[in-house]
DNA sequence: CACTAAACGGACCGACTGGTCCGCTTGTGC
DNA sequence: GCACAAGCGGACCAGTCGGTCCGTTTAGTG
């Protein structure tokens, strides 16, 4: 957890009101923990109050940290978002396209396997905060530089593009959700048919229409 | 929507209670046809209020022809399967297995592009109704004779099998689900890598444990 | 047409949710 | 150690849901 994107948080800085209290930052990472395994076990239906009771606070606590509870969700998925995102950036330092990449959707498909909330979140868009949508734009854009580089080294087909790779991390996790529990390791078996795939043989794929946006439209780099 | 399939409607037959009323007869019509419809376009978390409006009746009508919502929605996507089942079986006439495999699954992902509840019932086993898990070991074996002639004409890998081809259809559908509305074609460039992927080119895939089940044995069948 | 069992519909119930409010507690600066 | 603002927690509220119940309507029968 990389909560430094935490809260909307002490606002201090500007007339100097009194620093945070320091139970309120004990509450807000237990709130956070708490939160992330929750979510991650129930998805995005998990009650407030369940939330609130393993973290050891009262309901109330939870939304003086967060106003709402598509903050706080948000705020988690945000920075699961943001961790994958690095991930790719560090996979962005290897030499061999082929193999960091596919390294780069393991882990991700990983991530979504291991967390409820996380898939739904990033499978279904209408759950649009503006922040969520930002982190997703980084994302693509750093995986985009994995596909880059792959698609440069011949080792992918051409007309992939990072927002390919992206959701294509959750339709793996999705084909092998209904078997998961008997068979945790099965997203294996499709992430490797999906990478293959993407493997560079001859015909191009249906188009996916021209990015619309300039790189830094955020809200339709999601679309491009 | 071929219907049949549909109530534990008159139990007649043994003892010569009196028929059933023709109003039943057409309210339980309007009530699958208004369901299906609600829950294609909302999901499964649709209200059973809404449903009751949209077929012109009253909530308590819904429930004396539906034991639970659980069980009005497992006789929609039952019908669904079954009617998916029919395609894979009608296919099989066909003598190409490749595109015959190929329209099978573009059909099945158009189905569940247009309906929601589909989507998330044959997405996550939790909502086991019996009767749905044997519609789904049904839809499985026929879609098997697809894949096996396919192997057989060597046009796919030969380690793939019906619960391979099942499963991606709701991978391929989920891939492109963010985008669904933007571009709701998008799901056919995911076919596409899909389908390339299913083409045979050396490493075999990841394990799928072995069907432990017998043919007969419905429940172990999904998680062949 | 009269009679009855079946079907109807919507008021009603209990459970649960996200979010609010306010009296009480506690950390902090002086 | 005092004063007080900030933080706290849980009773409470309004809304929604699946499901039940029962007074009323209606389809079928002789």
């Amino acid at each position: 957890m990389n909560s430094t994107t935490t809260g909307r948080a002490a606002q201090s800085g500007s007339s100097g009101h009194r620093a945070e209290r320091s139970d309120a930052v004990r509450n807000r990472g237990k709130l956070l923990e708490a939160a992330a395994e929750v979510f991650a076990e129930r998805g995005t239906e998990a009650s407030i109050a369940e939330i609130a009771e393993r973290a050891g606070v009262g309901k109330g606590t939870v939304f003086r940290h967060f106003a709402t509870k598509e903050d706080l969700l948000a705020s988690i998925v945000i920075d699961l978002v943001d961790g994958l995102a690095g991930t790719a950036r560090r996979l962005a330092q290897d030499d061999d396209a082929s193999s960091s990449l596919y390294d780069f959707m393991a882990t991700g498909v990983e991530l979504l396997v291991r967390d409820r909330a996380f898939c739904e979140v990033v499978g279904e868009p209408s759950l649009a905060d503006d922040r969520l949508r930002s982190a997703i734009a980084r994302l693509v854009d750093q995986v985009q530089v994995l596909v880059s580089r792959a698609v440069e080294q011949g080792v992918i087909r051409p007309d992939l593009t990072g927002t390919d790779v992206v959701l294509l991390l959750a339709g793996v996790q999705q084909t092998a959700q209904p078997l998961l529990t008997a068979h945790p390791d099965l997203w294996r078996r499709y992430l490797r048919l999906v990478v293959d795939g993407m493997r560079f043989n001859g015909d191009p794929l249906p188009a996916l229409p021209a990015p619309p946006g300039g790189l830094t439209d955020d809200l339709e780099r999601w679309r491009a």
